[in-house]
DNA sequence: GTACAACTTCAAGCGAACTTCAAGTCAATA
DNA sequence: TATTGACTTGAAGTTCGCTTGAAGTTGTAC
């Protein structure tokens, strides 16, 4: 590959990011990213949007929504890739979500674990099946994300 | 609440379970549970059903899809609820899921307390950017299940 | 026997995170 | 210059786990 020039186009972000264009445009609708335009309408990045994108990827990957992804992103700068700064701040809030799903998991499988052993089922006394969080699933659409978040 | 009859009803069993009829409905279109009917083509069921939707509940809570759910249910008799052997069966399985989900849970929360450290975010060297799961979301909707399964 | 609640099916809708398609425009190359 | 490939928008489609609604039927209590 040459070196990347100042500006780039839609489908070189997609190859670099892995992302697919269509996504891509997709964020934009959402306010995830943004870009400058040709005279003909075309899209164009700079070349720091590539550490905008590795951020969504890796926020993702958290468990988290792109509602809230834009929402963390909308703090810093438009259009810009995060700085180490802000990456820190960021990552160090997702870090507790994070450590939140864990315990919850572990706490779920600790749970599953004992029950076991008893081979119980019994609707009304067997811990599983009394789980606070049964009315948590809401609505539609299946949601996995980071346990209850973790204060803000 | 009068002692339960043979055969309940869906309103009965949706009460009972906390599912609401509507669920159980698409559930039997799905092959999670059948029922028997009666002569004017209303569902009844037995009362071992209410084990077999807890059973779905907890596998819900761990994280499986329904037709995940109905793949470990297809295997044992149709409308009667699981035994304690199966029960055991299954958990077992479900628990070795759930563990390695918080293994890579853990493993993700480790790669992003040393980035916070380091604060490099550059794309090819990091390894939060760099994870072998990253293909694994495939074409829409939003899964965020067990990790890959197991073995089987 | 009649009223009314509970039931039936089928179709459509929701929300998230996209993809795919159609119809047209732009940019780069032979 | 012509053609090809990359790009544009907008609308519709996809998956999952349901819910909601309409229109009709059954079951039961009085």
């Amino acid at each position: 590959m040459r070196p990347l020039p100042d500006q780039i186009t839609i489908s070189e972000v997609s190859k670099r990011s892995g992302v697919a264009a269509s996504a891509l445009r997709y964020y934009e609708t959402l306010g995830l990213i943004n870009s400058e335009r040709t005279e003909g309408n075309q899209r164009r990045y700079p070349r720091a949007i590539l550490r905008r994108v590795a951020v969504i990827q890796v926020a993702q990957g958290l468990g988290l929504s792109l509602t809230e992804i834009a929402a963390a992103l909308a703090a810093l700068p438009a259009g810009r890739g995060p700085t180490p700064a802000d990456w820190e701040r960021m990552a160090d809030a997702w870090r507790a979500g994070l450590e939140a799903r864990i315990a919850s998991l572990t706490k779920l499988r600790d749970s599953l674990s004992s029950c076991i052993g008893c081979g119980c089922l019994s609707l009304e006394t067997c811990a599983l099946f009394n789980r606070e969080d049964r009315a948590a699933v809401r609505g539609a659409g299946a949601r996995y994300l980071m346990g209850d978040r973790p204060e803000g």
